[in-house]
RNA sequence: GCGGAAGUAGCUCAGUUGGUAGAGCGUCAGCCUUCCAAGCUGAAUGUCGCGGGUUCGAGUCCCGUCUUCCGCUCCA
């Protein structure tokens, strides 16, 4: 069985990941976090948000509306370039718009190998569409007369689309749309950054490996507002600290690349675009993306909305002038974040049961400031003195706010394997011994050695071992 | 969405030419146990992915559908 594979039955076995409406059949790219995951997606969130927000430049969150009207969505280019009628050639399986092959070529028939056995046009719409408010305009056209709608598929799109909103295809579009209220609302001298963590939406055509690609998404991305002449330097300095933040969450650093993309590969918007990409099981693929963006947001919305999209710069010789500021956007997969570092921290060890047979224990080696629980707290048997102190250890914890997990199931082995397979970094056992001189064995989850410590200084010995990096 | 493969307990799988649903592991309870999935006893769990058809009778044959995996496409 291959590395994802077994990521995905111990998500599901231990309560990380779970298939969505799996009772039902499970819906295609819909998973649901359980208590593990959730934990986990939310250090990496915490760690995200403390690079941003402890950056030598000045940076600020918004956490934005996951529908978008109509016009946000023309504005940025996404209903143009996400919403596309396509036909597929029966017998070729090519497939293409259209519209395009019709005005080229004056009839509609595969252009690859001229077959006109072709299916009916469909409208690939990658954004998912709905209605705020209690006026369905689907039921609003149906109720309206035929002559009126008139027969053009294009023009009943575009009277439907116009009347709907959307769920957010990527969080940038919050923060174009609100530049002006955020630049008139903090002091801002470029360069500045706004960032936002939050859900993303694509109606995929295709589900692919698990998290790697998913309807809904978690992205974390900055919107890094500079002066069009550093560009080039600042598009650096970004690439260099997000390497640095990958590298942090990964046991093998190595496994991370940078991906520069050839100028026929950049979007319309883009000058620059570099990758990061991790080393799936399948090869190299994309977890975050860095795109210089220059000003092509911030104008389209200026021209759409005929707002004004600018800071105040001071020039050298202190005329005041208005400058609209260019992008550089590290946009973060926080679900990819998620899958990467699963897969990064996944080993298996052989090893040998008390009885001689060949086990294979799983070890999760995430790193401890991502690890959902960071602490389990055994007796290490059923004996009342035994329990009763190390329920004492563990409310200690609590009261720390140190996330741990009590057990006194089963046997002892038992309970370590079960937590190195979700990535606890420790387990503390009381024995008998703990009863006369008040310490604890410390057992570490990737050499399983074991240390005593006194119970006083448990607290003092594992805070630092589980603090974020930054 | 297209092409290929698959779907039986939480997991891994068995199930004879169509004849009343099984094992191991895991889970839970109790006993036992002085450090790495030990042992003993007991228990729970299945519309055989879902729907239809053929048949006296379908886990098994046929059709549809959903889901998963691999390839195409696309992207964070």
């Amino acid at each position: 069985m291959d590395t994802l594979s077994k990521v995905v039955s111990l998500c599901k076995k231990r309560g990380f990941i779970f298939q969505s409406s799996e009772i039902y059949g499970g819906v295609k790219s819909l998973y649901d976090f359980g208590h593990l995951g959730f934990l986990l997606k939310e250090n990496l969130k915490e760690f995200w948000k403390l690079q941003m927000l402890f950056e030598e430049f000045p940076i600020f969150f918004i956490d934005g509306a996951l529908m978008l009207p109509y016009r946000v969505v023309k504005a940025s280019g996404h209903i143009d370039s996400f919403v596309d009628p396509l036909v597929d050639c029966k017998k070729c399986k090519h497939r293409f718009r259209p519209d395009k092959v019709e005005k080229e070529l004056g009839v509609l028939k595969c252009p690859v190998c001229g077959s006109d056995e072709l299916s009916d046009t469909r409208f690939f719409n990658l954004m998912f569409r709905t209605n705020l408010g209690p006026i369905d305009p689907l039921i609003e056209l149906l109720n309206s007369s035929s002559e009126k709608i008139g027969q053009d598929t294009e023009s009943i799109f575009r009277r439907i689309a116009e009347q709907s909103v959307y769920l957010r295809p990527e969080t940038a579009q919050n923060i174009f749309v609100q530049f002006p209220n955020i630049s008139r609302a903090y002091p801002t001298k470029l360069p500045f950054g706004v960032a936002q963590i939050g859900r993303a939406f694509r109606n995929e055509i295709t589900t692919e490996r698990f998290l790697f690609r998913v309807a809904e998404f978690d992205q974390m991305e900055l919107e890094f507002f500079i002066d069009p002449d550093q560009e080039s330097a600042l598009f650096k300095v970004w690439q260099e600290k997000r390497m640095t933040w990958w590298r942090k969450i990964l046991n093998n650093p190595e496994h991370l690349r940078l991906r520069f993309y050839d100028k026929s590969e950049l979007a319309h918007y883009a000058s620059a675009c570099v990758d990061v990409e991790y080393k799936f099981p399948w090869g190299f693929d994309e977890v975050e993306g860095i795109a210089c963006r220059t000003d092509y947001d911030l104008l389209a919305h200026q021209e759409a909305s005929g707002k004004e999209f600018f800071v105040l710069n001071t020039t050298t010789d202190m005329r005041q002038v208005k400058v609209r500021p260019w992008v550089i956007e590290p946009s973060c997969g926080l679900t990819r974040a998620v899958l990467a570092v699963l897969l990064d921290a996944y080993s298996e060890l052989e090893g040998r049961s008390a009885d001689g047979e060949e086990k294979v224990r799983v070890v999760l080696r995430l790193k401890p400031f991502l690890s959902p629980i960071k602490v389990a707290v055994f007796p290490l048997v059923k004996h009342e003195d035994l329990i009763s102190l190390a329920k004492e250890v563990f409310h200690s914890f609590r009261r720390h706010r140190i996330i741990s997990f009590y057990d006194e199931s089963g046997s002892i082995g038992k309970r370590y394997s079960k937590q190195d397979e979700i990535g606890t970094p420790f387990c503390v056992t009381i024995d008998f011994q703990s009863l006369e001189d008040k310490t604890v064995t410390v057992r570490d989850r990737d050499t399983a050695e074991q240390q005593r410590i006194r119970v006083e200084d448990l607290i003092s010995f594992i805070t630092p071992c589980i603090e974020m990096p930054i």
